[in-house]
DNA sequence: CCTTTACCTACATC
DNA sequence: AGATGTAGGTAAA
């Protein structure tokens, strides 16, 4: 099955919103093309933003042909047992909501790149040359557990990591001619699984594998009869007890907190403050801070309270564009 | 409250 | 070549 949605390169850049480090599991299929290849819950799609329409500069012309993305359904993802093989069959319009969801395309980006361009000349130049960027709406077990591998690490190794992740402990979704086998991310309860700490030091986790069978086994304990439920309805709380709830978990500190409050957990001015930040916050923001060794909690609290301050309540989004930035790939481009 | 240190690994850099 | 530093941090002292 596939489609189109209607979205203007502004409002969605598909490169830049899928590389700038929210989410590790899309690839590209050629170095040529811009066609997309990554997991959505349970299901594989191919995405594809029209390159004609990144170049071309179509002023207000909202009904280009152009501005849109075409999408292909893989894998018919009817390999489920009990309720689930039940489900009446996907239709087009479903697959339109789950990519409308999973994009937040509700959200007028492009409005908020000119609001935050004309309160601040340091994002007016970002901004203009990074378009499009947007938080992704993501599944917040996977958003989790790729966090808790990010720490100290960089983000080849990150997607080597989840990727083994789900090959070791997913279901098989599809087979891909290109990328083989491919699996969906691993339940709760297959990574409280025993010996699952070994395993992943095996596969050269290093100490992220004790803080992820951990992690799981701690989210086990708080709903033992659905523990994907705990997580989701983190949905529903506010942002001050989701992140002090995900801050329970072993090998979940501020910053990765933020990050699943951000990126799936719809808290959209948490602002996740990591190396990158810092120096932002440090150099074009709250210069004080200079006087500061190292990061401390409060100056951590600090730089997000300035971020909401400053660019109100998708403070986050901003952020990421800033993030983005000041991304070694990303630099080259904005010089 | 602030600072330091250990923790795993792959890869870049000198 | 082998040491050193770094990459989207966290927890413990």
């Amino acid at each position: 099955m596939e489609g189109f949605i209607r979205v203007s390169p502004k409002e969605l850049n598909l490169s830049l919103t899928l590389v700038c480090g929210q989410c590790f599991r899309w690839k590209r299929r050629s170095k040529k093309d811009n066609v997309w290849f990554g997991i959505i819950f349970n299901h594989v799609f191919e995405l594809t933003q029209n390159i004609n329409s990144l170049k071309v500069n179509h002023g207000d012309d909202g009904d280009s042909v152009d501005s849109s993305i075409h999408w292909k359904l893989l894998n018919s993802s009817n390999n489920k047992t009990g309720k689930a093989a039940k489900r009446k069959k996907l239709s087009q319009d479903d697959i339109s909501n789950l990519l409308s969801d999973y994009f937040q395309l509700q959200v007028p980006l492009v409005d908020y790149y000119d609001k935050w361009s004309k309160i601040d000349s340091n994002f007016n130049s970002k901004g203009c040359q990074l378009p499009g960027i947007r938080i992704l709406r993501q599944d917040p077990i996977e958003n989790l557990f790729s966090f808790i591998c990010s720490s100290n690490n960089n983000i080849p190794r990150i997607s080597m990591m989840v990727d083994s992740l789900c090959s070791t402990y997913g279901q098989q979704l599809f087979d891909d001619h290109e990328f083989g086998t491919i699996y969906n991310f691993p339940s709760i309860s297959r990574l409280c699984e025993d010996g699952v700490e070994s395993k992943l030091r095996s596969l050269s986790f290093g100490y992220r594998a004790k803080f992820i069978h951990q992690a799981a086994k701690t989210i086990m304990s708080n709903d033992a009869k659905n523990p994907e439920k705990w997580l989701f309805n983190l949905r529903n709380e506010c942002y001050e007890k989701a992140h002090s709830q995900l801050m329970s978990l072993p090998g979940v500190g501020a910053k990765v907190a933020d990050c699943v409050c951000l990126m799936s957990l719809d808290k959209h001015d948490a602002i996740p403050v990591d190396t990158h930040v810092w120096k932002i916050a440090l150099n074009d923001y709250l210069p004080h801070l200079k006087k500061n060794k190292t990061m401390t909690d409060k100056s951590y609290k600090e730089i997000g309270n300035f971020f909401r301050s400053h660019f109100g309540p998708y403070a986050g989004w901003a952020h990421s564009v800033l993030f983005t930035a000041d991304l070694a790939k990303f630099k080259k481009l904005l010089e």
